[in-house]
RNA sequence: GCUGAAGUGGUGGAAUUGGUAGACACGUUGGACUUAAAAUCCAAUGUCCAUUAGGACGUACGGGUUCAAGUCCCGUCUUCAGUACCA
């Protein structure tokens, strides 16, 4: 009986198809566990062996929770929308709903054969109109929600209409847009309706507005702040324009406070959550209203600035403005006008890539205005500078020099005076930031307040007066939800009069429309304006041609779609209950499977998804429609694993021919006027056609060899090259006879070697290159088939670097050809054994071999050429150890998702009980249990081999059993000052001073010591011994 | 700059609360089997010195705590990731 894993792979992969082995049951009574992959995009290359690595760490928990007795949920599927697919119909024409399906099905028979314990049943597509029918209803219930500051929580916009209609705005403590007037209840009834829809949209927590949007031309599209990297678009590198549009965005800023105070409470790594808590940006403080004088303003206008430092407030001693800011022009002197229009001019000039990079150089104009301090009454010059962010609080500042490090260097630029009001500190140097040993001091009722006290003190008196109250500031901005895009979640939405409206939820989904086109239309119109059938019929309730618009009962439908990820803010709560009609999932379902227990994912969607499906969780919550406010208690970022990437290495030669020429005939005397004897150059560049070996290559690299060692390095023939050279020369000559060469030389001018990528298929695991494979491959087999490979020791090697896994870099190995060739047990059982699951890692094939010995090895515990050996034999000692041993290791390992050296223990295991010759079914049967989580094809084969005749995946997971462990004696090492000299076998009951005197009594002790006598003996009883002397 | 993670043989990586550094693999070398190759099995493999016995040095670098430091403390350097004047 051999270890044939193609067929036994296939056999299990069937076996658990037909039987829905992993079919998770809603309500069942037994515990439930969740365990979720974020999602892929199915994109066209399919899969390399670097995505499946966090479904692998997944699938070993989640078959681990099942051998547990844990009802485990454990779906896939795609996030389907998105731009490749888009591109490429705008390349071919094809549908992209076709290239979707397609990319699906290749991703779906790549997973399917690595064997992962999927619950097929519950797959959802993102582009699926059943699916998105939900997307489309939670955004209706966005639009249908206010957010009350007050409760904390999401309300109904039927009730702030109620509160409108009965007592106006001016009371209401929501979250809503900065513009918004105050009115009574009389004032709101007598609104016109547009004027109402209107207000209402500054209060809804999805709403259309006016916003500067990051326009990225080449894409035709708006992009989120995240889908920027360093200021071009993350995918294509194209430039990105500040442009306004009328947008629909996301209110998540009404949510910032509880999505920091949530990550409290659950268990993700602490690297993302810092990255959201700095994504949030919450900083606390007061806001402070200056009074500002100025002669060319009659009524003296109000300054606001946001400060985190109030306690300060004494050590103002100037006020910076933004410049953009609105009150720029208002209080300018017409004295300072000149230059502040000229600062004004000059920075806006500045790209925002400009000002991000030069940090260091101090900028700004004094505006000739004035402000009042609110406690001293004394003047404090107001400046503008473009340090100061227009977006970031109010857009002005005040500056406080002593304790502000940019306030500090302005004052110094600017020769401003210094106040200090810190007690015992020297300013003259720098500023003094440290707020837990602050000490306020010259400044009246906070003097000798420490900073708590003093900023409480602070925004009181401001408070008593008038000029100020505590304040909370977010970074985070709400989020723009439309794209100008084809492929994507069409709104629910339709125009009346300009205002959006929704369509009311029994009717959705709003299926996306047939366009002949998938790009943006010749108006500039988004891809859906391409469509025909894109009205809306309110008295049909139902999508009609365009034609048929009268705006009176057919009116337009929103031609924007939404933003990837929309579709995965909720999918976690979809698998749940995935065929549901009425719901996103029944209460039963949600109650049930509440959320997800470990979710394994990419960290690079820190800041983008993870966020915004935290805030649909709690729109949802508090909407009733979900159980809990975070939809994932333990978060785990699984690492990259990267390319191994192999070089040839190309001479390249560039010749220099020296050459004497004759008396030439007049016509070529013109061209070549040159007396007699005068040496002339001439360049020669040549490709060469010459690959050296790795350590060739690293002798060689960087150096200037003369022609003559050239030799050495290859077969170089001088004659060939000077005259090859020569006849280069030639050709550019017109009248060949013309030309006598007199005396020529040829030099070498320029020797380089070039590392080209190959194929990491041709080459093994000693770094030796396939000359042969390459030499026949269909793709650059034509690039290689006269080239010259100069070998080392026989075999040409090539040079090895770890990069990114990608196309270009031939470097990419695909699941598919690993399978096929090692099986998916190996694949599973390598992909682990790389190393820590959130390391980046090279992936190397050659590598494999190691866990596939071991496979095989394994194997050969249960069968040999004569078929099964498993006898009923008693255990030995040695095999209970080993087994218990395991078992010991395996359960903490993976509860740890330390899945690398659990593959080590395997190892371990196998080769003891290969040593013991254990063929006790005792021993073996349980070890299947633990193996089968990783290697789950193998496992189930041996399983049923030996009699069972249900799948080992719901097995009991063996249990450890301490006293197997238990031992009488311990090896100790004996140490000298530190130094492990040897090891001495002693009884593990022994006591301390018995074991000092066996330790001393040991002739190598005597030695050692060399008639010394040792100061002190430490004795660890199970540890070691350390004699120090 | 700030925040976070990391730095251990030729390579991937092990090492519980400080207690025999380099487990387990890959690669390399030698050997067995074979006409040969593959496969398989056995042995060696951190560096240096030494014929051996043995010794010295070794976890990025420099200090420190300790009987004992990869592990704890202080400082420095390097790499990767995130972030960008946030008042």
């Amino acid at each position: 009986m051999k270890y044939n894993f193609n067929e036994i792979e296939a056999k299990w992969q069937k076996y658990w198809a037909k039987n829905q082995t992993f079919k998770a049951v809603n309500g069942s009574e037994k515990p439930k566990y969740y365990v979720l992959d974020m999602f892929p995009y199915p994109s066209g290359a399919g899969l390399h062996v670097g995505h499946p690595l966090g479904y692998i760490a997944s699938d070993i928990y989640a078959r681990y929770k099942r051998h547990q007795g844990f009802n485990v949920l454990h779906p896939q599927g795609y996030d389907s929308f998105g731009l490749p697919a888009e591109q490429y119909a705008i390349q071919t024409g094809q549908h992209p709903a076709i290239t979707t399906k397609d990319n699906i099905a290749t991703y779906r028979r790549q997973l399917d054969q690595i064997g992962f314990s999927f619950d097929w049943s519950r797959e959802v597509r993102t582009s699926d109109p059943s699916y998105y029918k939900w997307t489309q209803w939670i955004f209706i219930q966005l639009f249908n929600s206010w957010y009350c500051k007050h409760a904390q929580k999401a309300f109904e916009i039927k009730e702030l209409i109620t509160y409108f209609e009965e007592t106006g705005n001016g009371n209401i403590d929501a979250v809503c847009d900065d513009n918004v007037e105050v009115f009574t209840a009389e004032e709101w009834n007598a609104y016109s309706w547009e004027k109402q829809q209107d207000i209402l949209l500054k209060y809804r927590l999805t709403y259309l507005a006016e916003t500067e949007v990051n326009w990225c031309p080449a894409l035709g599209t708006v992009l989120a702040n995240d889908e920027i990297v360093n200021g071009v678009s993350e995918r294509g590198g194209h430039a990105v324009i500040r442009k306004k549009m009328t947008q629909w965005s996301m209110r998540i800023s009404a949510y910032a406070e509880r999505l920091l105070q949530g990550l409290e409470t659950i268990d993700w790594t602490d690297s993302l959550k810092e990255s959201q808590r700095n994504w949030i940006g919450k900083s606390v403080g007061a806001q402070v209203k200056f009074k500002v004088v100025s002669n060319e303003v009659k009524e003296a206008p109000e300054l606001e600035v946001f400060t985190t430092r109030p306690d300060t407030i004494f050590g103002v001693s100037f006020m910076t403005l933004a410049p953009e800011h609105e009150l720029v022009q208002q209080i300018t002197t017409p004295e300072q006008k000149e230059a502040v229009n000229a600062y004004i001019l000059a920075t806006a000039k500045r790209s925002e890539r400009d000002r991000m990079a030069d940090v260091k150089t101090i900028s700004g104009v004094f505006t000739g205005a004035y402000a009042i301090h609110p406690f001293t009454q004394k003047l404090i010059p107001i400046w503008i500078g473009d340090y100061v962010l227009a977006g970031y609080g109010t857009g002005a500042v005040m500056s406080v020099p002593c304790g502000d490090e940019r306030d500090y260097a302005f004052a110094k630029h600017f020769n401003i005076p210094i106040i200090n009001i810190f007690e015992g500190v020297d300013i003259s140097e720098e500023p003094f930031t440290d707020k837990q040993k602050t000490v306020i001091g010259n400044s009246d009722f906070l003097n000798g307040m420490n900073y708590k006290k003093a900023t409480k003190r602070a925004i009181y008196e401001l408070e008593q007066i008038e000029q100020g109250e505590g304040k909370t500031n977010y970074r985070l901005r709400d989020a723009v939800f439309s794209r100008q895009r084809y492929w994507g979640e069409p709104f629910p939405v339709y125009y009346v009069k300009g205002m959006p409206q929704m369509i009311d939820a029994a009717h959705l989904p709003i299926k996306l429309p047939e366009v002949e086109k998938y790009l943006p239309t010749e108006t500039g119109e988004p891809p859906l304006g391409n469509a025909t059938v894109w009205a809306w019929d309110t008295n049909k309730n139902e999508v009609v041609s365009n034609d048929l618009i009268d705006n009176e009962t057919i009116h337009p439908l929103e031609l924007n779609t939404m933003p990837g990820w929309a579709g995965s803010s909720f999918y976690f709560n979809r698998y749940m209950d995935p065929e549901n009609q009425n719901d996103i999932a029944s209460k039963e379902a949600m109650d049930y499977w509440k959320d997800v227990d470990l979710y394994i994912g990419g960290s690079e969607h820190a800041t983008g998804h993870l966020l915004y499906a935290r805030f649909w969780q709690k729109f949802l919550f508090d909407k009733g429609v979900v159980p809990v406010d975070e939809f994932a208690k333990k978060l785990i970022n699984q690492g990259m694993i990267l390319g191994t990437s192999a070089f040839v290495y190309k001479i390249n030669l560039e010749f220099k021919l020296i050459y004497t020429i004759k008396p030439l005939p007049e016509t070529i005397l013109l061209n070549y006027a040159q007396p007699f004897g005068k040496v002339k150059e001439q360049d020669g560049s040549v490709d060469s056609n010459y690959l050296v070996s790795k350590s060739i290559y690293e002798s060689y690299k960087g150096t200037n060899p003369s022609i003559d060692t050239l030799t050495f390095v290859f077969d170089f023939n001088k004659e060939y090259w000077k005259n090859r050279i020569m006849n280069q020369v030639l050709e550019n000559v017109e009248d060949k006879q013309v030309l006598n060469f007199y005396d020529v030389e040829l030099e070498l001018n320029n020797f380089n070697l070039k590392p080209i990528h190959v194929k990491v298929q041709y080459v093994n695991a000693s770094d030796e290159l396939d000359i042969e494979g390459l030499k026949s491959d269909r793709e650059f087999g034509e690039d290689y088939k006269d080239a010259e490979f100069i070998l080392e020791d026989g075999v040409y090697k090539v040079g090895r670097d770890v990069e990114k896994m990608s196309k270009s870099k031939y470097n990419v190995v695909n699941p598919d050809d690993i399978v096929s060739d090692y099986g998916a047990d190996s694949l599973r059982l390598y992909e682990m054994f790389l190393g820590p699951l959130e390391q980046y890692k090279p992936w190397n094939t050659a590598g494999i071999t190691g866990v596939h010995n071991f496979l095989k090895k394994l194997w050969k515990l249960y069968a040999d050429d004569n078929g099964l050996k498993i006898t009923d034999v008693a255990p030995t000692k040695d095999n209970l150890k080993t087994l218990h041993k395991t078992i010991k290791k395996v359960q903490e390992d993976i509860e740890n998702f330390s899945f690398n050296t659990s593959v080590s223990t395997f190892m371990i295991a196998a080769n003891e009980l290969t040593a013991q010759k254990c063929t006790s079914k005792d021993i073996l049967e349980p070890l299947l249990v633990l193996i089968s989580p990783y290697a789950p094809h193998i496992a189930e084969e041996l399983w049923s081999q030996l009699g069972n005749s249900e799948s080992i995946s719901t097995a009991p997971f063996p249990e450890f059993d301490a006293s197997h462990l238990v031992e009488s004696s311990k090896n100790y090492p004996i140490s000298f000052n530190g130094k492990t000299r040897f090891t001495m076998e002693l009884p593990l009951d022994m006591s301390k001073d018995d074991i000092e005197a066996a330790v001393l009594a040991n002739e190598k002790t005597q030695e050692q010591l060399a008639g010394r006598t040792p100061k002190k003996v430490i004795v660890v009883p199970g540890k070691i011994v350390n004699i120090v002397g």
